[in-house]
DNA sequence: CTTTCTGCAAAGTATTTGCATGTTT
DNA sequence: AAACATGCAAATACTTTGCAGAAAG
C-alpha cells in the first residue's frame, strides 16, 4: 500500500476502495473479513483481503491456480505464491476450509467461523454449510459406540442441493 | 507373472507365495482381495495384488509415494506409476479411499467395503471405521433441516482413538 | 489372440521456497 | 526501526501419460 501510512484498518479499506482494489463487499462485511485476517497478529495488507474477499464471494469451492487466475485480472501483479500464501493463512485462522478435489488438487471454500462442514451440489456445484447442531449427537454416539473422542472432523456431503432437487422434478 | 499361464486365482495365488512376492496375508484374505481386484472385469496382476496387500496392512494413511518407498525393497521393478494406478483403482472399485494430508498430499486407506468412513487417531496415527449405522439419522437430519439430498459422504474425524485415550489417563 | 497392464521416461501440474524489496505495525 | 509479506523465479514435489513390450483372460 504506497499512500496510507494507516491509521486504523478502515483507513486502510477505504484506500483500498479509493484504488481499485476489490472493495465489492459491504464495508461492514470488510471490516469483519480484515478483523478475521489479523486476528492471530497477521498483518492486514491488499492482496490477503483480496484474496479474503474473492474466496467469500465464491459459492463453490476454488483451487488457488482458479482464484489467481480471476483476480490476476485486477491485480496484474499478485502472485500466484502470495494467493497460496494468504489461503493457507486463511485456513489456518478457520476462514476457509482445504477441499479434495478430483485430479488430486487442493481447493478452498470460505467458512463462516462456526461452520466448517458443507454440502457439496454435484449438479450446481454451489456450496453451502451443514447445521452444526445436526452433528452433535453423531459425536456423542461416535464415542458411546467407538469409545473415540472427535477433535475435529472433515464432513463434505455430496448430492442434490434443494433447488436442483426441485428442479429436477424433485427427483 | 512368467511361470504360470494361469489356471484360477489360487493357482496364480500360489505362484506369487512361491516367487517371494509378498504372501504373508492368510490366503481366504488374499482370496478375499483378488476376487475384489477383479470385481470389476480388472485383471488380477502381482502388482495390483502386492500393492493391495500392503496398503490392507497399513493402519494408517499412505501416500503413493510411501507406499512405494515401502514395496521397493522387495520388487525393486516395480514403477511408482504402477502404484498410482494400482490405487486408483482400488478406489474405483471401492476398496480404498483417498483422503486428504497437511502437504496437499493425498493419501490412501483401504475400506472395508461397506465402511467409507474414517476414525484417524491423531496421536497413534491409526485409522479405524466408523460403525455407518451411526450415520444414518444424520443424513436424514441433512435432508428435512436443509433440503438436501445426500448421494454420497466424506467423513473423516480425527481425534483419541480408545486405546491412546486410555493411555493418556482417560483424557 | 485380444485386451489390459507394466515400466520407463518424459511431460504436466501443483505447491513451496529463497531472497531482495516493499509494507505494515 | 523491526517484523512481516510480496513478487519473482527457481526448485520441489506430485501425478499423469505415451509407448513398447509383457502378461492376463
Amino acid at each position: 500500500m504506497r499512500i496510507a501510512l494507516t491509521i486504523n484498518v478502515r483507513m486502510i479499506l477505504d484506500n483500498l476502495g479509493r484504488r481499485g482494489y476489490t472493495a465489492r463487499m459491504a464495508p461492514k462485511r470488510q471490516d469483519r473479513l480484515a478483523k478475521r485476517i489479523t486476528a492471530r497478529g497477521r498483518r492486514l495488507t491488499d492482496q490477503r483481503l483480496v484474496v479474503a474477499e474473492a474466496l467469500a464471494a465464491c459459492r463453490e469451492a476454488v483451487s488457488a491456480q482458479e482464484l489467481h487466475g480471476r483476480l490476476r485480472r485486477g491485480h496484474p501483479r499478485l502472485a500466484l505464491a502470495t494467493v497460496y500464501r494468504a489461503l493457507e493463512a486463511q485456513v489456518e485462522s478457520g476462514m476457509a476450509r482445504r477441499l479434495e478435489r478430483s485430479g488430486h488438487v487442493s481447493a478452498y471454500v470460505a467458512c463462516e467461523p462456526a461452520h466448517h462442514h458443507h454440502l457439496v451440489c454435484t449438479r450446481c456445484q454451489r456450496v453451502s454449510d451443514v447445521d452444526e447442531a445436526l452433528l452433535r449427537p453423531l459425536l456423542r454416539r461416535i464415542d458411546d459406540r467407538h469409545g473415540f473422542t472427535v477433535e475435529h472432523e472433515r464432513l463434505d456431503f455430496y448430492g442434490l442441493c434443494a433447488s436442483c432437487r426441485r428442479r429436477a422434478g424433485d427427483r
